[in-house]
Formats: C-alpha cells, structure tokens, sequence
DNA sequence: TTCATTGCAAAAGTTTTGCACGTGC
DNA sequence: GCACGTGCAAAACTTTTGCAATGAA
C-alpha cells in the first residue's frame, strides 16, 4: 500500500460520474496516482509514473487531467513552489510546509480559516516555508 | 502617489546599509517600485517598467534582485498564480485573495497564524482564490 | 582593489496551443 | 453520432546559468 484511499477503479470511476465527470482511463490512472502517493507529485512525476503503465501516456494529457480533477475538487494544487504545481489528494483543509532545503512538502492540521464578505472562495491554502526538522541537524 | 511608502531614494539606501545589503541603483529602483505599486507586479512587469527609467536593465538584474530583496525581507513573494511569481511591498503578515477571472490579486487581513514545532518558518503565507466582487456581477 | 552584481545570450524547464484522431456516453 | 478527451509536436513563457565586464565599498 501506498497510504492513499485506496479505492479500486471501479470505485474511482463511479466518483466520476456522480459528479458528471467523463471517466476516461487516464484521468482515472492520474487520479489514483495522486490519492496512491501523498508526496504532493508534480505533473512530470505523475507523467513519468503514470507512463509506466500506460505507455501511450502524453505529457499533454496529465496536464489535462489535473486540471479537470482540480477543477472539480477531486484534487488540491500547491503552489508553494514556484517552480512547478503540486497536486495533493488530500483535499481537506490543511497546511503545506515547504523545506527549502530538501524540497519536500510536509502537511500540517490548521484551524478553520476565516470567510470573506461578497467574494466567492473556492478554495483556500495556507503555506509555510523554512528548514524541516531533518535538515535542521545537518 | 502611488500608494507605497514614499521611500526617498536615499532612504532606501540607508534601509539597504542598515542590513549590509549592496546598495545598487538596480535593487534600489526594483525595491522602489515593488513598494510603490501595490499590485503584486511580477518580474516581467517589473522589467518592463523599470526599463523605461534605466533602458540598460537586464531581466537577469530583475530575477537577482528580486532574489536578493526577498531573501533580505525587504519584500514578499507571493506564488498564488502558477504562472509567475508575484512580489508584495507589504511584508506584514497578511492573506492574498487571487481572481480566477480578472487574476487580480487582492489583500486581506488574516489573525495570527500557529506555529510548527520543531520547525524553523522563515515565511507564512494565505492564500484563497475564486471570484471576486467585481467579476461576479458581470 | 576586490569581489559581488550586472548584462547579454543561450539553456533549461514547465505549461499551453493547434489540430487530427479516438472514445465515452 | 457528437461532443469531449487524447496525443504529438511545436510554441510560449518564466526562470536559471555561464561568463565577461562593471562598479560599490
């Protein structure tokens, strides 16, 4: 096991289609990948994996899965580095610290954060930057 | 007015010898308009605008100095939008709100955030997107 | 003088686009 | 069947790098 959800592809695809979501077979291998492996992957992790399996893969075709599973809540980007967009399967509230030095991404619990008046918030992130624990000591 | 600090170039200077940060006039004319436009520009912006001034500025100037500046707290990086990373002159503790339609960026003000144990957080950030006032009248 | 910073061009990397083809519903 | 998704290559962008020249302290 990998520590993600779990859940079989069958389960996967009917997910999909409560939501009217259409349920090809990639966005299905991206969408298990991303709740298999909660080490926040970026788009060229997940196309290099996801190949692995589904030879036929295109880089072009993980970009647009993660953002139809984005899109519709089945998946949370980070953008906490700036050099390419992480996904988390995760999609319950909570923080992301970003360790500058080994560039790994922790997940941390957070308090309800604050509603704003008359704008319209679909989604919100709280990160943080620094030195991990680990790299502290080295 | 811009709505910045209205920071003298020489006051500037004195703030940037204070850290033993080098006084260039590239990281100074990059830190005046960082702080005397409050929009959260980019580099490129910052770049194109700065250029009109100093007609030599190089974009590698830009990236080194908006590096340098960030690093030395004299201004924020804000990575809300995947696509470049914007700066803030405000280097108070606040939220940003991003606008998936007219991508403006907006501020907010946000309580105390908690700390990590066992961690060393050199920087916190907010960040909440969706629509803003304006865009969902239209 | 000295060493960090600058400026230019080229490279590296991520993400987007255009368009023909394929496929879920 | 039709609309939407996929796949490929090329384009568009942002950011980084290498290196010679410049200039702040």
């Amino acid at each position: 096991m990998h520590g993600g959800d779990g859940l079989k592809t069958q389960e996967i695809i009917s997910l999909f289609k409560e939501k009217n979501f259409r349920a090809t077979p990639q966005r299905v291998a991206v969408f298990d990948y991303v709740h298999e492996h909660r080490t926040h992957p970026d788009a060229a992790e997940i196309y290099e994996e996801v190949k692995k399996q589904y030879p036929a893969f295109s880089k072009t075709t993980v970009y647009n899965a993660l953002s139809a599973l984005a899109e519709n809540g089945f998946i949370m980007p980070v953008t906490i580095d700036s050099l390419s967009v992480h996904y988390d399967g995760n999609t319950k509230m909570h923080g992301h610290f970003y360790c500058e030095k080994c560039k790994k991404i922790y997940d941390f619990e957070v308090q309800e954060q604050s509603e704003l008046e008359n704008f319209t918030v679909k989604q919100k992130a709280i990160y943080y930057r620094g030195i991990c624990p680990c790299c502290k000591n080295t």
